[in-house]
DNA sequence: TTCAGAATAGGACGTATGTCCTATTCTGAG
DNA sequence: CTCAGAATAGGACATACGTCCTATTCTGAA
């Protein structure tokens, strides 16, 4: 059993959410490589995930696969689309075991007037989304790979030199949007300046110091400025 | 004197945003070339853009301008940064003569709970800005500039040929996330091949039918999927 | 331990693209 | 009309990158 009062409580939602919509909250839990949202279903809960790590990608016409982001709790899916196209655009699938609390999109749409908080957080949520997005791609776009490298270790990496999202080579040339031919021979540069370590298709770094030079931007601040308290009473 | 009235009804705002948010909004006219944001400035307003053309775009640490997007009406600004960085992200200016209507935001942040309407909008805005600037990411970032140019003009120019953001081949080299001289190989290329006539650095299609085979994916569906009304009660 | 199959590393080669620079065309002032 | 300066077109060259393919290493089953 999922304790949902648990997450209710650590992430304040009885503050974002008016009392029906936090009874109408269903725990989901997904093991890793499920799918969280399958892209192109119609758009049925904002999901808020609490617990573990995702990945979302979308599949482009050639068969490609690009990937967009990764993220761990506090955060929310499915607001992109709810308005717009209300198909979902992405995947997202579970990289650890994790746990989603869904939210029915009619519950919700129902209690719209007394949810303003809540909108105001995906307003929130939806433009750090956009402003990192705007930033990776500029990135992405005016950078060599072996620049986006740079950027997204600096980035992504804990302290300890490991990388949250995924360190898999080829998980990682789809999101720096480069082939994984291109992205293993900066990565055999790297190792050959003592800037990571390599074993079996894992990374680590060691030297952070050397990326910064490289990197000829930085990716600005990424991942969940906006709290989910920010709003709460 | 810019008539704020025609605006309020044209786009129905007084459905949009309470009594007195339509009476703190403050029409301004800018000029051709005219900053309607300045990047970096705090957030100050919440921008409706009512009237005109316009472009937004970043400057990178190395110089280089990155495009954006193009605006038309009806369409917001500097929702983006409201809840998360607070300071403009991007620069936006208008390329025609433009009118927009501005709205404070303390007015807004007080006004917040009888306005869940606006934020629902807004969701909505940001929500199909976000799956834009990634599906024109994906393609900028996977196929060539001839696929790029073929996606764009395929999306972005009226029956007549003409497009509505900009025709300059510098700007358009910096939205397409190329160089000049890149875009002027392949411009030339579609040339040659009759799809598009060239003047003096200005374009226009003349073939559309065969851009089509040359795009490799589409761009999906752009622009403000999401009008001011649907929030209307 | 041994070996087959899979995963990873890396070589070879072609191409799209960027940078730099020059030739050509265009524009407006006189 | 003429010419200087600016805008545009395009050539030459270097390179980052992708595709294809092969060599090497690793893994687990027998």
């Amino acid at each position: 059993m999922v304790p949902l009062d648990h997450y209710i409580q650590r992430y304040k939602l009885d503050g974002l959410l008016s009392a029906d919509l936090v009874e109408s909250l269903r725990p989901i839990r997904k093991e890793p490589g499920e799918l969280i949202i399958r892209s192109g279903d119609p758009v049925a809960n904002i999901i808020f995930f609490v617990e573990g790590r995702a990945k979302a990608y979308g599949i482009m016409d050639n068969g490609q696969s690009v990937l967009a982001s990764f993220y761990t709790p506090f955060d929310v899916f499915g607001e992109a689309e709810l308005f717009s196209s209300r198909r979902y655009a992405l995947s997202v699938e579970a990289i650890t075991g994790s746990v989603c609390l869904f939210l029915p999109v009619d519950a919700m749409l129902k209690a719209a007037p007394r949810n303003y908080r809540l909108f105001m957080y995906l307003c929130g949520r939806l433009g750090s989304k956009l402003t990192d997005r705007f930033t990776a791609e500029s990135i992405n776009l005016r950078y060599p790979v072996e620049s986006r490298l740079a950027s997204f270790l600096l980035a992504s990496t804990d302290d300890d030199g490991k990388l949250p999202g995924t360190d898999d080579l080829g998980e990682l040339a789809d999101f720096l949007g480069a082939s994984y031919r291109q992205l293993a021979r900066v990565v055999r540069y790297f190792r050959d300046e003592g800037i990571l370590d390599r074993s079996r298709g894992h990374v680590r770094v060691i030297d952070r110091s050397k990326l910064a030079p490289l990197a000829g931007d930085s990716y600005l601040q990424s991942g969940s400025f906006v709290k989910p308290d920010s709003f709460t009473a």
